[in-house]
RNA sequence: GGGGUUGUAGCUUAGCUUGGUUUGAGCACCCGGCUGAUAACCGGGAGGUCACCGGUUCAAAUCCGGUCAACCCCA
């Protein structure tokens, strides 16, 4: 025996044991940073980590985008390119953040957050951040993650805010970045304003008041104009009532009193008898005056009149539309149109704070009740009842949102609409659907980000205002240290707060307007605040970037900030590539949440399937659809792939061991079927190839699952006895061997992107001498390395294994059983040698090709009664006598258009020509491949003999196994059975004793021999080990 | 209310772009077989209204229109 070359695998080593065996290979070796060294390389490939907010447990979600971005970026390395930016990211700032600090003091006010000390609260945010960092790190690590940590970018440093900083002043100086008095949906529980797509992760069903309000016209007792609202508590703010000028609208009469209201809505609101009065358009209500039901805030400006607004429809309420500019931005604009000061005595705790107000003091939500009994006492309702509908909360905190009046700031992006639209062209989005779907959508009718969150812990608005209203942004410390004369350490509040300065314009002091930015802001700035671009790394513009990949939910989120972003600063595309993943739904199919507690955490899911075969899972399937993580699927995609791969690979290693075989090129390969497999490789390449620069990862699995199943079930099991038999002609194991070989070896570089442990184990098994499949390239695979000719002719050779299958289940004929012949008929070419590797499947001792002529079928005529007999009346019987005797068959059989009898001519169909197969055979026919096989069912004293001898080996080496003998061990056999059994190993046993290695075998009944049934024969078996 | 995606066997899915055998696999189930690599494999069976309705066409899972359902996004 050799010394052991190749690695012998140990079979109790599992997946797991494999993968910990590599991690700690990689980890002793720094074969992370080797693979990725700039210098192997002349290309490059640019990737952008999304930053992930640590303060929380990595769920399987992450898994997956983490797999997708490791399975790429390490596809990239093999296809030549260094992966340039492979650094992991953390995002630090935001009301996420900050809501876990409260929750963790108890908070419930922002006062609360300011008694206790911004700078106190902004240190617990800072420390919060990393609370699971570790986790993080341990996710990536156990899963191959292959993601440059140690430089990670944190959007908190100095470096990453400044970046932004400069961002923002070049924003303001392009006068993008403004501040206005703005309706903004606003949580008056953390006291500040929010961006819309915050907003839209907020959204539930709620029961409102659903209440129709009477608005006496001014000048008569009893004439009202009806409106309908869902909010009574904005009803003290009421200034104006809007109608649509062009809708028909109606005064009627009904139970003593005389209403306005649209026509269309007659019938869905007023609920009593009436009659008709007069009819008018909207534009006629225009001017009219009326007065406030609830006239606690009066004023003395120009209000309480109709007025005209487009937005004014029929679908909801009266058609006519209570309007308080404090509480709706259409309302707010009615407001600016007409130019009021808005009422609004609602203080930014939500909290009624006007002193005229009965209800001062009492949330606005909670004073519905009290204001729908003030209307009701004073005849003011119509009517009320609940309405259903869905209405915005805090995504974070829960609380219903306002639409309130704010300062703010905004960045212009509807004004670069058409440039995003443009942008957006230049990105492969991946599923293709979301360029012109949801994320097209999107930009198209993109509006102004609201930028500003009155809140402490983020990246401070880096803009100082006088009183004189001079404005100045900040593009950098250095501008601010020179402004103010101080040295800044730190950006964030409370410290930046009190930097001050003389307005450089009118000398009053300038103060920093007291906002820190949306959170959004920083991850959308990642591809140039992570450079510190522009203060370093100045030399090229950074993006776009090549690939980046996230979950849908990031489409409205880091996917739309960074294309707002770099459009607006260097008025390109900021990635080229983006892939958008799904959710992974639990076993049942259902959503994961927390609340549902069907969470899996990425650990929990690694540790309990081991890393690879959680990576298949991912890309079991387009990781674009939700699909539900099932502990069958895993497992199934594990051993199919994974598994069979390991058995292939501890089936060559161990044999080629034994016979010392050394890999040294396809060259060796010499067989045809050896040929076969090599080709099998190339054309499964070329499609995986294709697939993965797709970034149809799903696809390339498939094609590397189908190759593992060739090599596997159908090469290796047909050629399986090669390996260890004694050669049949020379060359022939080493041929079969190199194909082997490279089978393999081209599956794991196939599958290291995917399931780097196990291809790396594999790999390095084969190639003693190598550092790790992630230096390799992947073959340059080509169509004319394919041999279609050698893969057809195998087609035909697999098709007919079947038909011989099928036919002896057909015939109840086992495949241990000898047959004496089988007969292949075919209507293509087909060479003998086709069979050569399936002639040991087929078990026959005679194979033939034969003619259509030698087909073993009898032809036979009969008369179709119902053609011809109205032909021929009473000669149908002569007829029929003709036809059947076979020897008009041939006369009749040449005859084909018409068939003469006597005088008659007779259409062609008056005779059916029927094929009887030989009962001695058994039939079966691919119509697919124009194949028929024909089986002699006969079988001999001597196939049966034969065939067994084959069942005694069989039971001989089962108990072999289970007595765990190694192959070169010998036995002594002891057999008792009937006569045949006996005559059956004197006929056959030199091929009986050398295929289970037995020294001899005796006829001897022993009691603690095994008993074995065959074919309804009762055996006994005993084997032990010599020596 | 508007938009997007999906709907093929109990489960996971291929086919749909470009219409053309009887919708193809795997898992699970049943029957049979093979087996010194494999908890693997092979053959057969059962299991499909290709969500539904209509249209175009010689021909529709595929193209068109509509409906329904699920999920997601928006308002």
């Amino acid at each position: 025996m050799g010394d052991k070359y190749y690695l012998e695998h140990d079979q109790k080593l599992t997946l797991r044991d494999i993968s910990d065996r590599i991690r700690r290979y990689w980890t002793e070796n720094n074969t992370q940073s080797k693979v990725n060294a700039k210098e192997r390389f002349d290309k490059a490939f640019r990737f952008l980590e999304g930053p992930p907010t640590a303060n929380g447990r990595p769920h399987v979600g992450h898994a997956l985008t983490r797999t997708v971005k490791d399975t790429v970026l390490r596809y990239k390395n093999m296809r030549g390119f260094y992966i340039d930016r492979r650094t992991a990211g953390w995002d630090c700032h935001g009301l996420p953040v900050e809501l876990e600090a409260e929750k963790h003091f108890g908070f419930k006010t922002k006062k609360d957050i300011e008694e206790f000390g911004i700078e106190k609260f902004n240190d617990y945010c800072k420390d919060s951040i990393f609370k699971y960092i570790n986790e993080w790190h341990e996710v990536d690590d156990l899963l191959g993650f292959w993601i440059n940590q140690d430089n990670a970018y944190v959007t908190l440093r100095k470096e990453y805010m400044e970046s932004e900083w400069w961002a923002l002043k070049t924003l303001f100086e392009k006068k993008l970045l403004y501040k206005d008095y703005r309706i903004s949906p606003y949580c008056p529980r953390c006291e500040t304003s929010l961006s819309s797509h915050e907003v839209a992760q907020g959204y539930d069903e709620v029961k409102d008041p659903s209440i129709f309000v009477k608005f006496r016209v001014a000048g008569f007792d009893n004439r009202y104009f009806l409106a309908w609202t869902t909010t009574p508590w904005t009803l003290p703010s009421n200034m104006f009532l809007a109608v649509n000028p062009e809708i028909k609208y109606v005064l009627i009469k009904s139970d003593g009193e005389e209403f306005i209201l649209a026509r269309d809505k007659i019938e869905s609101v007023i609920v009593k008898e009436y009659t008709m009065i007069g009819e008018m358009i909207g534009e006629e209500l225009v001017g009219m005056k009326y007065e406030s039901p609830i006239p606690f805030l009066e004023t003395d400006q120009s209000c309480l009149y109709v007025v005209s607004g487009g937005h004014v429809t029929v679908e909801e309420g009266t058609g006519i539309v209570h309007t308080a500019p404090a509480f709706g931005a259409d309302d707010f604009e009615i407001g600016k149109r007409e130019k009021v000061k808005i009422l609004n005595p609602v203080g930014l705790n939500g909290r009624f704070n006007d002193s005229r107000l009965p209800w001062i003091g009492k949330f606005v939500k909670e004073a519905d009740i009290e204001i729908i009994k003030y209307l009701k006492e004073r005849n003011f309702l119509y009517r009320s009842g609940k309405t259903t509908h869905t209405y915005p909360f805090c995504y974070r905190c829960g609380s219903p949102l306002l639409y309130y009046p704010v300062d703010a700031w905004f960045i212009g992006v509807s004004t670069i609409r058409s440039t995003l639209v443009e942008n957006n062209q230049k990105i492969n989005w991946i599923p293709e659907h979301l360029k012109e779907g949801r994320f097209g959508n999107f930009i198209s009718e993109a509006k102004d980000w609201n930028l500003s969150r009155n809140r402490f812990w983020g990246n401070p608005l880096p803009v100082w205002i006088c009183k004189e209203k001079h404005q100045f942004c900040m593009g950098s410390v250095k501008e601010l240290e020179k402004l103010s004369g101080r040295k800044i350490d730190d950006l964030h509040r409370p410290f930046i707060d009190a930097v001050t300065f003389p307005c450089p314009e009118c000398g009053n002091e300038c103060r920093r307007e007291p906002f820190v930015i949306d959170t959004w802001f920083d991850s959308g700035s990642a591809p140039f605040s992570a450079l510190h671009y522009p203060f370093e790394n100045s030399g090229s513009i950074p993006v776009p970037v090549d690939f980046i990949t996230e979950g849908i939910d990031q489409t409205r989120g880091w996917f739309y900030a960074l294309h707002v972003i770099s459009s607006l600063l260097f008025e390109r595309n900021a990635y080229n590539n983006a892939f958008v993943v799904e959710f992974i739904l639990d076993s049942e199919g259902r959503k994961m949440s927390k609340s549902k507690g069907n969470s899996v955490f990425a650990l929990d899911l690694i540790n309990q399937y081991g890393p690879d075969s959680s990576r298949l899972f991912f890309f079991n399937g387009p990781p674009w659809k939700p699909r539900p993580l099932s502990p069958k699927i895993v497992q199934e995609i594990s051993t199919k792939t994974l598994g069979t791969l390991v058995n292939l690979y501890s089936f060559f290693a161990s044999n080629a061991n034994l016979d010392n075989f050394r890999y040294t090129g396809t060259d060796r390969v010499t067989e045809r079927i050896d040929k076969w497999l090599i080709s099998v490789v190339n054309t499964n390449g070329l499609e995986y190839v294709k697939s993965m620069d797709n970034y149809d990862i799903h696809e390339a699995l498939r094609t590397v699952m189908n190759l593992i199943d060739l090599t596997s079930n159908f090469y290796l099991r047909l050629s399986r006895r090669k390996f260890w038999d004694e050669e049949e002609k020379p060359g022939s194991k080493e041929s079969a061997y190199s194909a082997l070989f490279y089978s393999i070896t081209e599956i794991t570089k196939m599958l290291a992107p995917l399931a780097p442990f196990t291809s790396d184990y594999i790999y390095m098994g084969l190639h003693p001498s190598e550092e790790s499949v992630h230096f390799q390239q992947i073959t340059e695979y080509k169509s004319e390395f394919s041999n279609s000719k050698l893969e057809s002719e195998m087609a035909i050779a697999m098709e007919l294994l079947e038909l011989s299958r099928r036919a002896r289940q057909n015939a109840n004929i086992k495949g241990r059983k000898p047959l004496k012949e089988i007969l292949i008929f075919s209507t293509k070419r087909v060479e003998e040698y086709f069979i050569d590797p399936i002639r040991e499947e087929l078990n026959a001792h005679s194979i033939k090709f034969i003619t259509e002529e030698m087909r073993p079928v009898k032809l036979s005529a009969t008369v179709n009664k119902q053609i011809c007999a109205p032909i021929l009346k009473d000669m149908v019987l002569e007829f029929e006598s003709y036809v059947t005797n076979p020897s008009n068959l041939h006369t009749i059989l040449t005859e084909n258009e018409q068939h003469k009898f006597k005088d008659f001519t007779l259409p062609a169909n008056s005779i059916n020509i029927v094929e009887t197969v030989d009962e001695i055979y058994i039939h079966e026919t691919s119509e697919k491949l124009g194949l028929e096989v024909f089986l002699n069912r006969e079988i001999s004293r001597e196939l049966e003999l034969e065939g067994l001898s084959r069942e005694l080996i069989r039971r001989i080496q089962v108990m072999r196994k289970e007595l765990s003998l190694e192959y070169t061990d010998k036995i002594k056999v002891s057999i008792k059975g009937d006569q045949d059994i006996e005559m059956a190993i004197k006929e056959h046993l030199l091929k009986i004793l050398s295929d289970v290695q037995g020294e001899s075998i005796e006829f001897v009944d022993l009691t603690d021999a095994r008993n074995w049934d065959i074919d309804g024969k009762n055996i006994t078996i005993k084997i032990s080990k010599i020596g």
